[in-house]
DNA sequence: ATCCTCCCCTAC
DNA sequence: TAAGGTAGGGGAGGAT
């Protein structure tokens, strides 16, 4: 088997701030100390610490990204990177200085990877620097002649900036003491040149079963952990643990991997856990097998399929070695204490006949089986014997389907006897791994799972096709697979026992019952049908991780694995345990209790893999659950939508508009052009004459500049003659009259206008003078600048900048200065006269901050109010406290919708790729694809046509949404820029416009004169949906209704029903919609807040006119103060749909509007000036007038 | 008709 | 003390 491959080589990751292990050791020793003060053995005090530390910690970061990020930015100061380890990939065991943290740390810092589990065909080096005596016995075993090595070898290595000779580093220490590793190793050493030269071993060593030693493995209580332990600052302690450390002292220790304060917390908790180590198996399974070649089968052919199974995997990898335990009763697990709250992993058939089984607590085994034996987990045996395991299984057949580590199901239809096969493979298993498997052979995956399920233990079966019907008969419905807890009671409680129960229903009843596929898979089971293939390793379709803790570390290890699977992601989810309301603290150590789970995504525009951006979008998305974060029992952070970063290179050239225009000339260039209808479909330019100038101005100026090279220049002529119109326009609107009042800085922006025109600032002159700067940063800009054919804009040079990849060279405090007044002078200078310009500057300025410290630097001085390039999640109503209303934009539908676009060509061809158009900081209206209304029908219909696609994978709709932090503190800016940098969602900016139409002044309740408008009281709900009905106990409004109210948490469905429920009772209902789950009280409490707030400060409750006809927020939450908008109407039946359709006059008229705006900010912002909100009057005044 | 989000369920 | 993770499938309800 062709084991040998190259190596897969991470990215390093771009940001060494992002890298894990950063904190020093003295705070990480301090952070040791506090926890030794807690007292031992209180666990109840413990838990109290831990959920107050939660609290400080995610209140902390959840409430103050700028702080964090900040400090972020300071440890990563003296990070380097570098690429001398690529191809090395190391295991760390036993304790190591440095940690092996910070190992792992330094190894992907500088290209190397990391390896939390040994494996032979993925480790090449091995480090460590102490070990046990045990652990050196154990190395024979699985280190199969790999060098040894001290940590001194990278950090040498990363010292002098180059890969050392490992010869001297190796651990001669262990060599001389211990006989049988020297002689092991004496024999490797003399091959070894000292590069990173290591051979495919052979394995000479493998399984002698005389050579191996009992396992170390937990033959006693406390000391429960072998496998793998090292530690940043208890590494000595560790091996006196070995050597029998006091218990009290050994609980000390072990308290330190579980505190907050270990800044390793989730690195640890991961090591030690077994269903880590299951959910992650597949991802180095697949890294280690090559891809396997699509294997096409005689569909004709009767297939044979079997399943292969390890008994009791974790027991007998662990057994195979303790021959004191054959016979009796084992079960795996962590502790073996008194407590009793482990679980059990696995148990041995002895064990189970008593009633042990996986998963269940320590104590409740015991209950059942006294006499049970606990042994440690030996994560590195699993590892091993998995992969033999699969070496096997791929020497029998082409086709292998791995489910976990200890199974998988392998297609051998038409190769022989499967009978005869699947005990070859059980002979070979037990051979090479001393443990014994079972396989189940039938014609389909199901049949051949159920029958391993009979076989086992150390046995097959088969299931002819004529057994089959009769097999299935008596079988329990919950034996099938799939049908887990739930599923099982809902088939109980239709007095469905078993499958022969089963099959007295028709599909269409299941298919009622349990949903289309649910349905029907339950009804072909049944009957012992199943068309699942077996299939290789597929594409992976999400990545994620869940811990316990910490939003920055678990956004790294995220990042980190999309780094390693090369990927970026688009769609982040993060998911939430919280204390179900009225639990208690839980019973379990450190476990979570009794939980709610809430989860919340967004999608970002495009991709991303840094673990920056992560851990800002799982900030902002637990920001946004609103929680009280005592509650929070765990967070996950999920990332789907991957694309594949081999592909991007190539998507990005589907993105050009060369090749655009050239794949489909029609299309697209015909909606904008004026004339001509039926051009040939020659992939030729139409003449410049028949462009509609429109569409020339909306194009992003690295497009038209692309385009305009097309056309040899041609277009920039059109384009300057449209864009004088649009300046004579400006001024002859007055468009900023009304700012010429008053302040200092009007009169600085009347020089810059000036200066305009007489041409004082000369950009390209002062580019020429960078020629010659020190600053790279600025003789970049030149070079660029030279190299551009005849540019006429600075964003030409901008767009140059930001394609070219970025050394990050630490710039001088001179030039980022120097670089920043030359944006900034170019920006007065443009800043009435080219608006795209602009905004094309500002949003390259953005983008090019997110590449160079120096360019973020600059961004930084030219916009210091202006956030940093970042895409804002989240789905929260905007609301917006100090605007002007608008009521023009009331209603009106814009939608700027980006599309990644299927290119038929590429669907010819049979393969499929996500082509995004639009990319960040570049909005594309989507009439550009001509996928609004038709167009996406056409390219949904192409697509389909071509084969069995499933659209949703294909085109691909991106969409964000905007938010706003809904307290006062509105920041106007942060809006528009949002409105900017992000794709808009026809609804969102609807529900945004709205919303600003909406408040008028702050935040205030119509309680006019009632100060206890309405109050409520809980009447019931469905917690799990987060609903909960309430009767309004106080309402003397007169507007809002009586009756029930309906209140739920992001369950829009409520509100038909409520609509529904108000015909019927002709009662008067409204639904609230909130992001928190929505409590009575809470409302009640906001209500009150709000009222007597605005009553104390002697403030009029106005009421709007227009606050009864805004729509919800359609589906979403609004925060408190939407609730009384919507409490006061139910206005569903005004969802979008009523609005007019006017889409290409409002999209642009909307654009402009916005934009103008923009113009305002950056106007203000270049003048120095704080807050703009009050002057959106004149914006949008000067919008209006642009507008006729 | 199809997609999307926010869940839930299941398996190892 | 224990280390209750990971990832795919799928359903409900709403949006388009
Ligand atoms: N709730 C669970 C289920 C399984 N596993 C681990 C331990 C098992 O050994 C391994 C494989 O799972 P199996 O379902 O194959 O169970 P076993 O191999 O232990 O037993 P069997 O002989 O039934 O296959 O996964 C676990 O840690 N927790
Ligand atoms: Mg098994
Ligand atoms: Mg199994």
């Amino acid at each position: 088997m062709g084991r040998k491959k190259e190596k897969a080589i991470s990215p390093a990751p771009k940001r060494p701030g992002a890298s894990w292990g950063a904190g020093s050791p003295a705070s990480k020793r301090s952070a040791s100390a506090r926890t030794r003060d807690e007292g031992m053995g209180d666990f109840g005090r413990y838990m109290t610490n831990k959920v107050r530390k939660l609290g400080e910690q995610f209140q902390a970061e959840a409430s103050n990204p700028e702080a964090s990020r900040g400090n972020a930015d300071e440890n990563s100061i003296e990070e380097t990177t570098s690429k001398i380890f690529e191809g090395i990939s190391i295991h760390v065991n036993g304790f190591t200085i440095p940690s092996h943290q910070e190992l792992r740390t330094l190894m992907l810092r500088h290209g190397g990877t990391f390896e939390n589990y040994f494996s032979k065909t993925r480790v090449t080096h091995i480090i460590c620097s102490n070990l046990p005596q045990s652990k050196i016995k154990e190395f024979r075993s699985f280190s199969k002649g790999l060098p040894v090595l001290k940590p001194g070898w990278i950090v040498d290595s990363i010292a002098v900036g180059k890969l050392l000779p490992w010869a001297s580093y190796q651990l001669e220490a262990i060599y001389s003491n211990q006989s049988t590793l020297s002689s092991f190793y004496g024999t490797r050493k003399l091959l070894q040149d000292g590069t990173e030269n290591v051979e495919e071993q052979e394995l000479v060593a493998e399984a002698k079963p005389d050579t191996s030693h009992p396992n170390l493995a937990g033959d006693g209580a406390g000391k429960e952990i072998e496998y793998d332990e090292q530690d940043e600052e208890g590494g000595a302690e560790e091996v006196n643990v070995e050597d029998g450390l006091s218990e009290n002292e050994y609980m000390e220790h072990r308290r330190s991997h579980s505190t907050l304060d270990d800044p390793n917390f989730v690195q640890n908790y991961f090591k030690y856990s077994r269903l880590h180590f299951i959910g992650t198996w597949r991802n180095r399974y697949q890294a280690t097998v090559q891809m396997q070649r699509r294997v096409t089968l005689d569909p004709a052919l009767e297939k044979s399929i079997i399943h292969v199974d390890m008994d009791c995997f974790f027991v007998s990898v662990v057994t195979r070695n303790r021959p004191e335990l054959d016979g009796k009763p084992v079960g795996v697990c962590h502790s073996d204490s008194s407590k009793g709250t482990g679980e059990i992993s696995s148990a041995n058939y002895e064990a189970r006949t008593f009633g042990v089984k996986a998963g269940m607590f320590v104590k409740t085994a015991k209950k059942c089986c006294p006499n049970l034996e606990i042994v440690s987990y030996d994560f590195e045996g699993y590892e091993q014997v998995a992969d033999k395991l699969y070496e096997i299984l791929h020497r029998h057949s082409p086709l292998v389907q791995a489910i976990s580590c200890d199974e998988a199901y392998l297609d051998v239809s038409g190769m022989g006897d499967p009978a005869s096969i699947a005990s070859a493979i059980r002979r070979e298993i037990f051979e090479a791994t001393r443990c014994t498997a079972s396989a189940g052979i039938s014609a389909n995956i199901l049949l051949a799972r159920l029958a391993t399920k009979k076989a086992k233990p150390n046995g097959q079966f088969q299931i002819h096709l004529q057994e089959a019907e009769e097999f299935m008969m008596n079988l329990p419905v919950e034996e099938l697979p799939g049908v887990g807890w739930v599923l099982r009671e809902k088939l109980h409680a239709l007095k469905l026992f078993t499958c022969s129960d089963l099959r007295l229903l028709t599909s269409e009843t299941l298919r009622k019952h349990f949903g289309a596929k649910t349905g029907e898979t339950l009804y072909n089971h049944a009957r012992g049908i199943d068309h699942r293939k077996v299939q290789a390793p597929q594409e992976k379709k999400s990545i994620g991780a869940e811990a316990q803790n910490f939003l920055v570390t678990l956004s790294e290890e995220v990042a980190s694995r999309l780094r390693k699977a090369a990927v970026h992601g688009r769609t982040f989810t993060m998911k939430v345990k919280k204390r179900k309301s009225g639990a208690g603290e839980p019973e379990k150590f450190m476990g979570c209790g009794i939980c709610d789970n809430i989860s919340r995504s967004t999608t970002l525009p495009s991709g991303t893999n840094s673990s920056d951006v992560l851990s800002r979008i799982s900030r902002q998305l637990f920001g946004s659950l609103n929680l009280d974060v005592r509650d929070v029992r765990g967070v996950g952070l999920q990332v789907t939508r991957l694309e594949d970063l081999s592909n991007e290179q190539g998507a990005k050239e589907q993105t050009r508009l060369e090749s655009w225009i050239t794949n489909s000339p029609d299309k697209r260039l015909k909606q904008r052009t004026d004339s001509k209808p039926d051009r040939s479909i020659e992939p030729e330019l139409p003449p410049a004459s028949e462009i509609d100038p429109c569409f020339l101005e909306s194009l992003p100026p690295d497009l038209f500049d692309e385009l305009n090279n097309a056309y040899k220049g041609e277009l920039a002529s059109i384009k300057l003659s449209k864009e004088t119109e649009a300046s004579k326009v400006e001024n002859n609107g007055n468009l900023f009259q009304c700012e010429q009042d008053s302040t200092e800085s009007d009169s600085n922006l009347g020089k810059a206008r000036d200066k305009k025109n007489s041409d004082v600032f000369d950009v390209w002159d002062t580019l020429s003078h960078f020629q010659t700067s020190e600053s790279k940063m600025l003789r970049d800009m030149h070079d660029i600048y030279t190299s551009v054919d005849s540019p006429k804009h600075l964003s030409q040079v901008l767009v140059v900048l930001n394609a070219t990849s970025h050394c990050d060279e630490a710039d001088s405090d001179d030039s980022i200065s120097i670089c920043s007044k030359f944006i900034s002078q170019y920006l007065l200078a443009i800043l009435y006269s080219d608006l795209e310009e602009v905004s094309a500057v500002i949003r390259l300025l953005k983008r090019l901050a997110t590449k160079s410290d120096g360019w973020n630097r600059v961004c930084a001085c030219v916009l210091p109010t202006t956030q940093p390039w970042q895409v804002k999640p989240y789905v929260l109503a905007i609301e917006v406290n100090s605007l002007p209303l608008r009521p023009s934009l009331r209603g009106d539908l814009i939608r700027i919708d980006y599309h990644s676009v299927i290119e038929p060509k590429l669907v010819a061809q049979g393969t499929l790729r996500r082509s995004s158009k639009a990319c960040l900081g570049w909005p594309v209206e989507s009439e550009w694809y001509n996928l609004d209304q038709g167009g996406t029908g056409t390219h949904k219909q192409e697509v389909c046509q071509s084969g069995p696609v499933n659209t949703n994978e294909n085109i691909c709709r991106m969409e964000e949404r905007v938010a706003v932090d809904s307290q006062t503190n509105y920041d106007f800016r942060k809006a528009v820029n949002e409105l900017l940098a992000v794709e808009i969602h026809h609804g969102v900016v609807r529900e945004v416009l709205e919303n600003w139409g909406v408040f008028s002044g702050p935040p205030v309740l119509e309680l006019e004169d009632h100060e206890h408008d309405l109050a409520f009281k809980p009447l019931c709900g469905d917690e799990e949906r987060n609903e909960t009905i309430v009767e309004v106990v106080e309402n003397t409004s007169g507007v809002p209704p009586c009756g029930e109210y309906h209140c739920r948490d992001r369950v829009p469905h409520i509100t038909s029903h409520l609509l529904r429920l108000r015909r019927q009772c002709d009662c008067q209902v409204a639904a609230f919609h909130s992001d928190i789950p929505l409590q009575a009280a809470d409302t009640r409490a906001r209500v009150r807040e709000i009222a007597r707030d605005a009553l104390s400060r002697g403030e009029p409750l106005q009421r709007h006119l227009d606050d009864f006809n805004c729509n919800p927020p359609p589906g979403k939450a609004g925060g408190k103060l939407t609730i009384q908008s919507e409490l006061a109407r139910m206005t569903v039946a005004r969802t979008t749909k009523e609005a007019e359709q006017e889409p290409s006059r409002t999209h642009v008229a909307t654009m402009l509007w916005i934009l103008v705006i923009f113009l305002v900010q950056i106007h203000f912002e270049l003048a120095g000036l704080g807050h703009v909100s009050s002057r959106c009057c004149a914006a949008s005044a000067a919008c209006e007038q642009l507008l006729h």
